[in-house]
DNA sequence: ACTTCGTTGCACACTGCTGTGCAACCTACT
DNA sequence: AGTAGGTTGCACAGCAGTGTGCAACGAAGT
């Protein structure tokens, strides 16, 4: 009998088609959000009676997803805000180390808004808190501007930098940094700071 | 027999409830883009039926409501944009006249991924190059920041227009003069010259 | 060898929406 | 009065997707 700590070549095969099932489901959703199980299934080579096996219903596959979006971003976030930085330079390096994680998730924009939008936006929320404390930090010190509430102002910031990385320039070289300057320059953050802030980005 | 410039009370009648389920389904899909025919109907205090005897298919009735805000919007630009001004000043104009207009089609932003998002984004190109323009013209004349090409920063920046026009924002007061400061912002504009544009907004 | 179990393939019921057909009705027009 | 035509209510077929049930297969585990 194998211990708890290891895993049996089945179980762990097992987990080899349930993260390819998850993997998959990511490129299929990021391409056509209305993608039926069926769909993801063929993509991810098994039929799709087995991803039901995996996930009873197509819900708990969407939740799992937003799960995982919700914990490597936060950890992210974590790790990029250390508390005595400044705000600016601290939204410079989350959305750096962010960017590819945010691409990878680009499906979980369309998805708030539809069928699922409000259990999304419930697993979503605590990581909206962080966003929205971090710009009211930057607010409070006069780094970022007070056009809008922090709360509103970091959905819009965050949501240009998702909305950037799903467009073409994904691809590009320089999408990463135009995204960051662009939501530095919404948070009101001068255009020679932006730049400069960013200046060691690609 | 009616002249041609005239109508018959019959085909008033006939107008007025055409008119009453595109007034009424743009409600109802602003609220929710998914809403079927016969939501629509029911909202228009029609049958179902009846609205297929005006809209052969869904796509024609969102055709309809597409070029409708097409023209509408068109018209907002070409009114606020007089060929010899500053391109931000211009932007405000524009930002300021189209607010209710984007308000009132907000479901456009959400309708342009899915189903027809093709036949959408096809009716909507023209007025996207003309925001381009205006852009570009911004750009060339050291107006507006170089971080991003013009036409992807023209649709970012009225996404985000948009975008806070279907947020809560939309009642406050400020809402008009939040967005369009906001947008100025990410347009390059600095934050003193975009605050001085909006001075007269509510 | 025997068992366990993830996977497969197929069938099925169910739901929700789309678009159509048609008889009946009622009102405006002739 | 008689007709034309928009509207209604209902029925129907179709499609797409969801979620379930079940027998059978095959490889890992005992």
């Amino acid at each position: 009998m194998p211990t708890e700590s290891s895993e049996s070549s089945r179980a762990r095969s097992m987990n080899e088609t349930r993260d390819r099932i998850l993997e998959v489901a990511l490129e299929v959703l990021g391409e056509n959000p209305d993608a039926g199980m069926g769909e993801i299934a063929s993509a991810a080579g098994v039929v799709r009676r087995t991803v039901y096996g995996h996930f009873p219903a197509r819900l708990d596959l969407v939740r799992t997803l937003t799960d995982r979006a919700v914990t490597e971003m936060t950890a992210v976030l974590t790790e990029a805000d250390a508390p005595g930085a400044q705000a600016d330079a601290a939204w410079v390096e989350f959305i750096a180390r962010v960017w590819p994680v945010a691409h990878r998730y680009r499906v979980l924009l369309a998805l708030r808004r539809g069928e699922y939008g409000e259990a999304i936006h419930a697993l979503l929320g605590p990581l909206d808190e962080l966003l929205a404390d971090l710009v009211k930090r930057g607010q409070d010190s006069d780094v970022f501007a007070h056009h809008l509430p922090p709360d509103i102002l970091s959905q819009a910031a965050y949501g240009v930098v998702f909305a950037i990385a799903d467009s073409d320039l994904s691809n590009a070289t320089h999408g990463a940094r135009a995204a960051t300057i662009t939501s530095l320059l919404m948070l009101g953050v001068p255009e020679t700071r932006a730049t400069a802030l960013t200046a060691d980005q690609p």
